[in-house]
DNA sequence: CGCCTTTAGTTTACAGTGTAAACCGCCCGG
DNA sequence: CCGGGCGGTTTACACTGTAAACTAAAGGCG
């Protein structure tokens, strides 16, 4: 019974009102983004688009491959960033540039579902996250081949990129307040216990500097140190 | 006799029949890496215990304290590393090299754990995986200020290098058949489906040099690089 | 010794999970 | 008109985490 009020819908992705796979999806991923990975649940994401738990199995074969699905569409989202580029046609430096802070918007604006990116078991053995897809990676290896690598470094390359993004992001997010944990976002009734320090003196002294987020600069200089060193694998 | 002795033993640790929270802990993380995170459950690890499953909550709150419990206990055989000193005694150069090392060699030991090291929710915002432990942190800290770093520095220092691990050995690790995922360990029904590549002609021609696992030497110059880097970092 | 409290583990119970299988109403092409 | 399939629901089941009640053995202490 559809009654005129419709419950505001957070991503009218497809039109139609019916059921759809990329629905699924979106309202999967935003689901995790509101209330965590551990609350994703059939049901409740059947629920969330007005529908029992069993219509999801037309769509999606199981809860792990929902997921699956979930972090393959975030992923591909990059193809639609109009800020990261196709190919290298402005030099791999601007390609690299471009897809690092792509991915790194994307990571930010998915904190809960990035460390999803980061560790679900990967299809192949080479495509490395959080690159994590064929296409990508292929646009990855393109891009250096098309600027003057030759094969051994652009793998060398690729492997560097991604381990760095996979190391600092997962980081950033994670202290970023991703719980990747169960429950509360809003109980202020964990005043956080302040952990007594004493123990930990040099963590007692630096802890204003500990606490500081510098994530973004530190993103930067890594990324240019990193693609300097990747400049130097170019020729060999 | 033997009854009337008593077991005035400081340091129960294990071999008694009885349950204890640490055998719970070193079951569970050795039934994570048998049967993959998914199967550990409360009474599956009773039944490995010989008991039912209730009987964990005796020792443990909850399955997620569990967890938590078993990553704790897993990095803190860092400390009984012998290649692991406890301060810079040596340069700040050689605990940072050996830490570095004792981390891998964890993470290979426990490549289905590790990713939990990886993802858990730090219990405060400044431990980052993998070090993961205010007692890893502070020794961390301690030996870097112990050598003439100061505070920021210092801090620096951490951060790079605890990023620089967690990506590497998180890639490492789950490009070691590190299956995430559910099930199947020695299921030879899935040949692998040799995904078709044709669209993809860049990673079919690299396909070789993708496969190629060159974890270990690169390990090694990164970690040199990242050294050189912090170096760097000293004055200031 | 008898009794009582504590300890260590079990039994029972329940709400919630993923998912297989059967079921049902509706639209649509013949 | 009719039958078939498409899209969704109902029912069912094995299994999960865990609260609560229970039981049996082990000290402690008069």
């Amino acid at each position: 019974m559809a009654d005129s009020l419709q419950q505001e819908n957070i991503q009218p992705d497809d039109e139609e009102h019916g059921l759809n796979r990329n629905r699924i999806l979106d309202a999967g991923a935003a689901y995790i983004e509101n209330y965590g990975l551990r609350q994703l649940t059939m049901r409740k994401l059947g629920a969330e688009l007005g529908v029992e738990a069993m219509a999801l199995y037309r769509y999606v074969p199981s809860r792990d491959d929902l997921m699956d699905g979930i972090v393959e569409r975030v992923i591909n989202d990059l193809f639609q960033d109009p800020e990261v580029p196709g190919d290298a046609a402005n030099g791999w430096q601007d390609y690299l540039i471009r897809l690092a802070h792509g991915l790194r918007r994307l990571a930010l604006t998915h904190p809960q579902v990035f460390p999803l990116i980061a560790t679900r078991p990967p299809e192949a053995p080479w495509i490395r996250p959080p690159l994590r897809s064929l296409r990508w990676t292929d646009s990855f290896l393109a891009a250096l081949t098309s600027s003057g690598f030759s094969d051994k470094p652009a793998v060398a390359a690729y492997r560097g990129f991604s381990s760095f993004l996979l190391g600092h992001l997962l980081l950033e997010v994670a202290s970023h307040g991703a719980d990747i944990g169960p429950e509360e976002s809003a109980d202020p009734s964990k005043p956080r216990s302040a952990t007594d320090l004493t123990a930990f003196p040099h963590i007692h002294r630096m802890q204003a500097q500990l606490s500081e987020d510098r994530s973004a600069e530190e993103f930067e200089e890594s990324l240019e140190v990193l693609i300097e060193r990747i400049g130097l694998l170019a020729e060999s």
